[in-house]
DNA sequence: CTGTTAGCGCCTTCAT
DNA sequence: ATGAAGGCGCTAACAG
């Protein structure tokens, strides 16, 4: 059976079922066209032969490949791991394959990775993590591809994003520091210049503390880079420069975890001495005692919304939102005294 | 520029330099029979022309397409993502890019990740996760491009693989417990269907138990899901049916951290009053107080070895050794009594 | 060093 | 409902 050497091919089909190629493609792709009888004898020598259509020659020809491209910071990261499934997921309901890609959020191999996934020809890009810049923006525009941005946005407004509020977020989290009646409340968050999240939390965390009339102490803030080493150290910092601080807003729970930890070992007690609120809501927050109040990010979702509005814009249906903003919740456990609205 | 509809190709870029469509092929893939001054005018037309080359057109004439499938169980879990990181890496390095796939250990969903896989041309199968069964050896053997497993191991050693020897790492954990004089030493596991670490962890807990000539006690045994709230479950019972038992063995680190929290919800202390040795070294090991003892095994290498072996499979190198085993360290902190050896 | 010529395996009009 | 034929964009001998 097949042809002598290598695999055996549509063609290997249509001869031994003693029809034309055009007419084994139609059964292999479901076109009604075709009548019962010759499908059923195609199908039996598909099966017989072990026929396994190759598509790599079906892209090239149809132009089409059925695999989108994901480039993201770091799969080893809860964050993107969790988003990641959600992408998964729906692209394999809509009978895509992703194809992976960690940028470490080094625009250059951000870059690069694009343009190997759109010489793989992608059907569709889906680009999360850092952010967008002009550089960005110049080659999204070029490519021919869409693309959809997850748990980021384009300040221009020029790409379509899935996400959720950044600064609203914050604020909420900073407003329940407000709320239990703290004096001062401290920050840790992650470098201004991540516009994705560094500085839309950190304008929440102001915005909050402005409305209602807490006054800037630049002696409560402190900047980590997102991890749970950087959340100790930060916290370490906090209580030697400031002894009396009751509460601190965290913007990444491992931080937060961190930054509990750090409080812990300096004899504090949490929430009893010391309030804290996280961010993202990973599974993590809730493997740690005490629990970690956060801020609950639906990271799954974000995925799978992203994902969804992607194959929307691959198959050409009408959308009626590119921009979509996601809610997130407040989910107070143990490491806040308040713990429930 | 290019020509009237749609992109731009190699005979674009030919016509447009001068030369033919094979020259163009041999400076795009770095042939060095090229001279250079014609190579320079063709890379000169490509960067004016914009020229990106086909990888699917270039896939079905070479018969390769540089991307490899990988089949994980779920990449949510800490546990896979840190082993698909290293996969990705490596895979980076040698210019294959990954499909992702989670099976949720369904086999029937792995088996036809592993088609559409092939359907999709992948130059290698990288897979990880549930136990290795006939159907399993049925298919790969079938393959037509070479598979290498990670973390887990083929029984009757057919597959290549790389992982680590679990029963001896679940003898190590258990021997330290041993060694701290308790008197009685209880185990939290997964299933024992669980054929990759599952029933190997177990075994050695219980040779580690036989060495030593201690008593198996079946009331001491607890079986959980893998996951944080199963160990806590799973502790929670130990100490309903035993109220004396100072050290527990947790065959994995979320459900270790789960007993740690059980344990200190019932108003124990660890490791004063119980010592619990975990496996893995997952990232959250070190992000919980106290910080937890534990198995470390190297994820990241496990999956970078694994991708490593592949591409000499790929390449058609010589392979000194298609089933590799990793070594496997103490890491002894906080939740036991033993924090050194 | 460079060009010519076949395919790679499939889809897709266009006829029939 | 089915077949014929021309690509899709590129690589790989084989000549020269």
């Amino acid at each position: 059976m097949g042809n002598k050497k290598g695999n055996i091919t549509i063609y290997d089909v249509a001869r031994e079922a003693g029809v034309s190629m055009a007419t084994v493609s139609r059964v292999v792709n479901g076109n009604p066209n075709v009548k019962p009888a010759t499908r059923k004898k195609v199908l039996d020598v598909i099966q017989q032969l072990g026929y396994r259509p190759n598509a790599v020659a079906r892209g090239l020809a149809s132009k089409k490949t059925t695999t989108v491209g994901v480039v993201i910071p770091d799969i080893s990261n809860p964050f993107y791991a969790e988003l990641t499934r959600g992408i998964e997921d729906i692209a394999t309901m809509y009978h895509y394959n992703i194809i992976l890609c960690n940028s470490d959020l080094k625009q250059m191999k951000e870059i690069q990775l694009i343009e190997t996934l759109l010489e793989k020809q992608v059907d569709g890009l889906l680009f999360l993590g850092g952010a967008i810049t002009e550089d960005h923006r110049a080659i999204f525009s070029a490519t021919p591809v869409p693309v959809v941005l997850a748990a980021t946005k384009d300040d221009k407004n020029e790409l379509p994003y899935v996400t959720i509020n950044q600064i609203e977020a914050a604020k909420a989290a900073t407003s329940i520091l407000i709320e239990e009646g703290n004096k001062q409340i401290a920050y840790i968050g992650v470098p201004l210049t991540d516009s994705v999240t560094g500085y839309p939390r950190y304008q929440g965390y102001m915005k909050s503390l402005d409305e209602n009339r807490y006054a800037f102490d630049e002696n409560l803030v402190e900047i980590g880079n997102g991890r749970y080493l950087s959340g100790y150290e930060a916290m370490k910092n906090l209580l030697i420069k400031n002894k009396n601080i009751t509460s601190v807003f965290v913007a990444t729970d491992e931080m937060a975890v961190g930054a509990i930890h750090a409080a812990l070992d300096q004899g504090l007690s949490v929430p009893k001495d010391i309030s804290i609120m996280g961010c993202n809501n990973i599974p993590l927050a809730a493997q740690v005692r005490p629990l970690l109040s956060t801020i609950s990010v639906p990271l799954y979702d974000i995925g799978a919304v992203a994902m969804r509005l992607l194959t929307k814009y691959m198959n050409e249906e009408d959308i009626e939102t590119s921009q979509v903003i996601l809610q997130f919740d407040l989910e107070l456990r143990d490491s806040t005294r308040i713990r429930e609205l």
